[in-house]
Formats: C-alpha cells, sequence, structure tokens
DNA sequence: CGCTTTTGACCAGCGC
DNA sequence: GCGCTGGTCAAAAGCG
C-alpha cells in the first residue's frame, strides 16, 4: 500500500497480543484522535497519541480480521518521560540486565495491573526487520505461569535479547517461530504485508502470557532501542 | 469544568 | 490525471 517507501525514523514495534479488549494498558495515557477501516480488515482500525507534554507517542490499535481475540497494536515512538503516576511506576531499568524475561518478570512483581487477564497471548516484533528473530517460548522459571515469547527484529535488540538469555535457552527446541498467522494464511490479510523493500518480520507464537508483563516488556524494547531513550 | 471519545472531512502518497 | 487507501485534524457530544 501507500507509503511503502515512508521513510519513518521514529521505531515501530508491533505487539500482537491475544485479548477480548483492545484497550491494553500499558501505563501510558492515550487520547484517541481517529479511527479507520482499513482494506483487509472489518474491524476498524483505531489511532492513539499519547497525551503526555511533549511526547508523539502514537498508537494504532486493530484487531485480526480472522481472530477476534488477537488484537494488533503498533507502537510508533518513543516516550521522552516517565509514565503518569498512578501506573505501573517501576524502573524497568532495575538493574538486572541479564535476561530480557527476567527483568519483564522482575517489573511484573512490583506492577500491580488492573487488568485481570484476558490476555492470553503476546507477540512483539520489530520494523523494520533486518536481522532474524528470536523468540523466547516456554521458560522452566516461567512453567508455572504460561511462559511468553517475542520476536525482535532490531540488531541491538536482538543482540541483547540473546546475551541476556543466555546460551542454553536462546537455543531450545521451541516453537517454531511462525506464529498466530502462519500455520493459517493471514499474512496478508491482516494488513502484515510489508513493503517489497523490507524483510517480512515472523511474529512467535507463544502458549500465553500475564498481561503484567506487556507494559514491562514494551518499556524494555523502548528502552533497548538503538534511538536512545530520546527522541 | 475538563478530558476523552466519536464521527466526518480533508490531505497526502501511490498505483493504475 | 483520476481514484483509492491510509492517516490526521477538527468540531461536537458525552461522561466523570
Amino acid at each position: 500500500m501507500s507509503g511503502a517507501s515512508r521513510a519513518i525514523r521514529e521505531p515501530r514495534v508491533v505487539v500482537q497480543t491475544t485479548s477480548e479488549v483492545d484497550i491494553l494498558d500499558d501505563g501510558y495515557r492515550w487520547r484517541k484522535y481517529g479511527q479507520k477501516v482499513v482494506k483487509g480488515n472489518p474491524n476498524p482500525r483505531s489511532y492513539y497519541k499519547c497525551t503526555n507534554a511533549g511526547c508523539t507517542v502514537r498508537k494504532h490499535v486493530e484487531r485480526a480480521s480472522h481472530d477476534l481475540k488477537s488484537v494488533i497494536t503498533t507502537y510508533e515512538g518513543k516516550h521522552n518521560h516517565d509514565v503518569p503516576a498512578a501506573r505501573n511506576s517501576s524502573h524497568v531499568n532495575s538493574g538486572n540486565s541479564n535476561s530480557v524475561a527476567a527483568q519483564a518478570v522482575s517489573v511484573q512483581g512490583h506492577v500491580h495491573r488492573p487488568e485481570p487477564s484476558q490476555v492470553h497471548n503476546m507477540t512483539m516484533f520489530e520494523k523494520p526487520a533486518s536481522l532474524g528473530s528470536f523468540s523466547i517460548p516456554n521458560r522452566p522459571q516461567m512453567g508455572t505461569s504460561h511462559g511468553f515469547s517475542f520476536a525482535m527484529n532490531q540488531p541491538g535488540l536482538a543482540n541483547l535479547g540473546m546475551a541476556g538469555l543466555g546460551p542454553g535457552q536462546s537455543k531450545l527446541p521451541l516453537l517454531p517461530v511462525h506464529s498466530y498467522m502462519a500455520p493459517q494464511h493471514q499474512v496478508s490479510d491482516m494488513g502484515f504485508m510489508l513493503p517489497k523493500g523490507e524483510p517480512k518480520v515472523e511474529p512467535v507464537l507463544d502458549p500465553g502470557m500475564n498481561l503484567s508483563t506487556t507494559p514491562a516488556l514494551y518499556q524494555q524494547l523502548m528502552s533497548r532501542l538503538p534511538l536512545g531513550p530520546h527522541m
């Protein structure tokens, strides 16, 4: 579609969550500024903007055409200030930079999410893709809960993930890198088709994860972005 | 009273 | 050059 050759400088993080509600609170305040029905999806796509002063972060939320339970949230840009109080205010960069998952879990412990748990699955991947993807299917430690996975197509991120996860886990006999749509045929239907110039990212399928990690992961990714803490 | 959400219209980019 | 799609802005209404 249009915008194929658009050189967007901001990082684009796509979060695919399996939830019945599309209003996933990631800790920030968002103001809806538009809604449009895009081709290929009978469901409308909502456009949100961060209400924080000076924050130009935008968020697009749309549902998968085939899976009403799948919500694709696209974050564009990076928050230049902390999350508003009264929300999850824990510091993502606690210090444990050993493993992304560990951090996420750590943060999860500090944050109490109002949302119960409509999310069963979450996938994160970033565009434009330039490297391979990285996934963490089932972690032994997280076995009790659900385990989570995400794919990152960012040199730095991938590197971080690999380094942080450790030698053994990064190459577990995990699930296929294909995701909710891989086994099907929704790649083009969902609007995930990327411009011919960019390699397609591969979402990862995960058995399920706690919603609590959603904001944590987002912050993790954003914090690790090569663009730096500020735009 | 302030803020958020909603709906429509307008604009820009790209394809044909 | 025209048409189509996506994206954003703006004004109004509703809710807390």
